[in-house]
RNA sequence: GCGCCCGUAGCUCAGCUGGAUAGAGCGACGGCCUCCGGAGCCGUAGGUCGCAGGUUCGAAUCCUGCCGGGCGUGCCA
């Protein structure tokens, strides 16, 4: 269940019962376990509105909460706070419900969204690197929780896949390519040739000149340039479907900016014939400040919109409104999500206030991040000040892991322990970029990331393998078991009360598109169940204790499979 | 220049639309293996929330200014 949401519904009616006034309740949960579970803070607010003091006015409330079933304790406190403590026969029986669920206690999202999420969208020609990690890691996740939340959603892989690289790469390879190379190798090939040709278009005027021709070409159709931009494409997929395999990242749609290029000269000419945009020094471009119906931060800037170039090829501004349409009439989204970078916070600015006045109604949001940074607070470059690529961060990862597994002098047969070090490996690296918030600059740090103990993937893993070993030691299915968990020790009491949250913890994560609101759950359960663990011998136990505990067990171990699922983190029977 | 973001414990970070004595992890220090897996558990130390004002019953949170850092800023994406 939701839990939050049931409670304030309940103070909500309290209040109006009690005071005959409709308020917010401003529930949220404590930050102390020793005010109780819950507290009402707006009554505070309410002074103003009834004359009286903010205590005299939360003591009816209270009074009114404490006949709820739910509700064992119903305190005033401070200036005005009700602190509630949830009834532990209450919270028994609602968790019993959870685990008799399909759904483990998060009801279906009402009303159930189509949502796109736009996500990892790496260059054609070019090796994914660290750059690509958060938008890929966090997009995935996204698309799960949001799943898991009842909606609906297209995961949209948007190649960048036609833009002015595209010029320079044909041009260069003319001048340097290797066909012999680009067969064997295409990546490097590709990534050699347009080093070369960035490098040359910086200083030769007519080189330049040259890729801005064969981009032109391309993009008019030309055969040639056409079947070597499909050569590209092809080799690049074929690496990119490696990385993603390893990654466990999959898409619905592959639908690259080269898919939207017949529709942009359209958009043009409907934002010039609409007023919105208009020609400026041979290109084309909206001018916020001009426009009335622009929002007013934008009309405060100076910064166009530029959507045709002065000459004639079209932008990644175009190709975006022409994406917001797509995903609109043909999609039929109710909501899409950019999981781009904050750097570009500015143009999803831009482009979102083109679209509303466009006429466009989907719900648009900028999904930002913050940069990876490595120690020294740089943009992250491995020693020779490369970018460091997604393959090689993945296999350190898994070698640090299959390292940790050795020094455990764990007993896994050679099929299971490269699968553990992966998961363990891969998990770690995807948990730790996920349990930051994602607007935060990101300081990549190997110990941090392969840490095995404290707020970690593998300590998620830990947790959830030993609840496994229970679970088999007492011969039941994780998903069959039922009961209801009791509140009869300390541990039991505060990991049930943790447990609780899971429903409005995966809901308010898919609704503010932040992951971490679940990793920090996940960690809430792992930690509660260690406690418990050590307090509350499970198999030890009899009848009814038995029953219980092992419905505590079988709880927690579903909201940890399921959760490290939805971050796209496996989880390990054995580790 | 203008715009956006950030500044919280030695380090890395939480802190939601303002709520109580600002929380985690790592690192440090001290305990816990006759018991279901010690990648664990329990505890201790550690903070003028960049600075100064303002709004409020109440500010890390909102507003203004300043200091420090990052990013963006017309034909890349």
């Amino acid at each position: 269940m939701r839990i939050e949401r049931h409670l304030d519904a309940l103070a909500r009616r309290a209040i109006q019962d009690a005071l005959g006034v409709e308020a917010e309740p401003a529930l949220r949960p404590t930050q102390d376990p020793k005010h109780g579970d819950y507290q009402i803070n707006g009554l505070l607010g309410l002074k103003a509105k009834l004359g009286k003091p903010p205590r005299e006015i939360a003591a009816p409330v209270a009074a009114r909460m404490l006949e709820a079933a739910e509700i064992a304790e119903a305190e005033i406190a401070g200036p005005g706070f009700v602190n509630l403590r949830l009834s532990p026969a209450f919270v028994s029986q609602a968790l019993a419900r959870d685990l008799d669920d399909a759904r483990t206690g998060v009801p279906a999202a009402e009303p159930k969204e189509r949502v796109v999420v736009d996500f990892s969208s790496p260059n054609i020609a070019k090796r994914m690197h660290v750059g690509h990690l958060r938008s890929t890691i966090l997009g995935d996740a996204l698309v799960r929780i949001l799943r898991t939340a009842g909606h609906e959603v297209i995961a949209d892989n948007h190649l960048g896949d036609w833009g002015t690289q595209f010029g320079l790469l044909i041009a260069g390879m003319r001048e340097w390519g290797d066909e012999a190379a680009l067969d064997r190798e295409p990546i490097d090939e590709l990534e050699r040739v347009y080093r070369l040709a960035s490098e040359r278009a910086k200083t030769d005027e007519a080189f330049a000149e040259q890729a801005r021709a064969e981009l032109a070409k391309l993009q008019a159709g030309d055969a040639t340039n056409r079947a070597l931009w499909e050569r590209f494409v092809a080799a690049t997929r074929k690496s990119l479907d490696a990385v993603y395999a390893t990654l466990g990242v999959s898409f619905d749609l592959w639908l690259g900016e080269s898919a939207y290029h017949a529709a942009c000269a359209g958009v043009v000419d409907l934002l010039v014939s609409k007023g919105i945009a208009r020609e400026s020094e041979g290109a084309i471009g909206v001018f916020f400040k001009e426009l009335d119906d622009a929002p007013k931060d934008l009309r405060a800037t100076k910064e166009p919109f530029l959507v045709r170039k002065r000459d004639g090829a079209f932008m990644y501004a175009t190709t975006d409104v022409a994406t917001a349409f797509y995903r609109r009439d043909e999609l039929h989204a109710d909501r899409a999500l950019y999981v781009v970078d904050m750097r570009q916070a500015l143009h999803f600015k831009q482009l979102f206030a083109v679209a509303k006045m466009l006429g466009i109604e989907t719900r648009l949001e900028h999904v930002a991040f913050g940069s990876v940074l490595g120690e020294d607070g740089k943009p992250l470059k491995t020693r020779d000040g490369k970018a460091v690529t997604l393959e090689s961060l993945l296999d350190e990862a898994a070698t640090r892991a299959s390292a940790r597994i050795q020094e455990e002098g764990l007993d896994l047969g050679p099929d299971e322990a490269p699968a553990v070090a992966r998961a363990v490996g891969i998990g770690a690296v995807k948990y730790a970029d996920l349990r930051q918030n994602r607007a935060s600059d990101y300081t990549f740090d190997w110990d941090k990331m392969i840490s095995f103990k404290g707020n970690a993937g593998p300590y998620l893993q830990y947790a959830y393998a030993r609840i496994r070993s229970i679970l088999r030691k007492a011969e039941v299915d994780m998903d069959a078991v039922r009961g209801a968990p009791a509140l009869d020790t300390p541990a039991a009491d505060a990991l049930c009360r943790v447990l609780l949250r899971y429903g409005e913890v995966v809901h308010a994560a898919a609704e503010a598109s932040l992951p971490h609101l679940l990793c920090d759950h996940l960690y809430a359960v792992a930690r509660g169940f260690s406690a418990f663990y050590e307090q509350c011998h499970v198999l030890r136990a009899e009848g009814d204790e038995r029953t219980a505990r092992l419905a505590t067990c079988a709880l927690a171990g579903r909201q940890l499979r399921d959760g490290l699922t939805m971050l796209g983190i496996d989880v390990i029977e054995r580790m």
